[in-house]
DNA sequence: GCGCATCCGGAGACCTTCTCCATATGCTAG
DNA sequence: CTAGCATATGGAGAAGGTCTCCGGATGCGC
């Protein structure tokens, strides 16, 4: 009887920072990009058990490239969920450039809670599907976490939340308001957006 | 693209109390509790990836009877999981039966903390696999937390317990605890053991 | 422009799921 | 106690998915 894959992080799984250590070839690299987008699509649509040699053959590249970018299912799986929350996170980092310390959170508040939503759940599929104790868990709870604190910091130093507010609260609250509106409408979404907002005030 | 089984219970999924409805025969019955246990250890060897038809195998049934009584992998593994929570709580009511209510409360929550610890967390294991959504973990959590007021509410008549306690504050413990004995030994529980138990006290 | 290291892709081996239907058997009525 | 029938069994095999191997393709540096 054979043991089933661990549901650990494989070696071979890449992030973003290691492109900068070892230049990718070109038709690597986009063949790469593209399976990522597929998979998340198809992710979407059908949900994570979708067949692999379905995602190569809609990302038009043949089965042996996916799994060399790509070890298993769960590697994919992975390799998404950090892309999701790594453009979460930048977006945090981004806001707080543009916007004044208060509006640069209430603004990715709203991200956030427009992200969770997002294409039918895609982003509480992928969670469910990882393992909660692989370094890509690990890794994208501390990445959201420090983007989060990046805007609390300076939310909080201007006076405009409250002082005992955690970014694990944040991230909660978060989940919380975009399970609630499961099934509102736009301006019930709104509504419950602007009484969370509030509430975070001193 | 085939969309993947969505994961809710079929309602092919018996519960022990229909098993009073329609009496099953004597061989179909034998059949359906030997694949249970032998599901079981084999969901706690390999976890629940491991192949039906070997589990079919060890329990000395054609494939055909196995997906006769679990039509697939997900109602097998809510039957077992059902089945866990069904002695757990059972436990709960035998207990109270036994013991005074103090000591029941504690001997119950030693029995929980060692349930979620056997069989190198298989609990867990069949909890992870479980749709949030599904009715089996919904009766089960009903299960769990009633069994658990059954045990509090008379340590709290007793004045053995403060007032202020939920069967999901004991639930969560009992979880904590075991988690943070993941490596610790028997000397190790048992402090963490009594610690806990001593901070139930009003 | 050439050469070589790297990348690609798809046929096919292997594994698992799951069904169909001929055979087996539990159990009730006579 | 036996026969008959409704229910249960089981396993060969069809179908689908995973994943590898290696000949051919191509990116890119010199």
């Amino acid at each position: 009887m054979r043991k089933p894959i661990r549901r650990v992080s494989p070696i071979g799984v890449r992030c973003v920072a290691e492109d900068a250590v070892k230049p990718m070839r070109a038709d690597a690299r986009r063949n790469r990009e593209r399976i990522l987008t597929t998979a998340r699509e198809a992710f979407a649509e059908h949900g994570v058990e979708v067949p692999l040699d379905d995602i190569a053959r809609r990302a038009r590249v043949g089965p042996g490239t996916l799994y060399r970018h790509f070890p298993n299912r769960d590697a994919l799986v992975e390799a998404v969920y950090r892309e999701e929350i790594g453009a979460l996170s930048a977006r945090a980092y981004a806001l707080v450039e543009e916007l004044p310390p208060e509006e640069a959170l209430a603004a990715w508040f709203r991200e956030q809670v427009g992200w969770v939503r997002d294409s039918s759940g895609l982003a509480m599929t992928l969670k469910a599907a990882i393992d909660r104790d692989s370094e890509t868990f690990a890794f994208c709870k501390k990445q959201l976490r420090e983007a989060v604190a990046a805007l609390l910091e300076p939310a909080r130093a201007a006076g405009a939340v409250r002082a005992n507010l955690e970014p694990s609260d944040l991230l909660r609250l978060g989940h919380g308001v975009a399970t609630a509106c499961e099934h509102a409408d736009g301006e019930g979404i709104e509504r419950l957006l602007s009484v969370v907002l509030a509430g975070l005030r001193p």
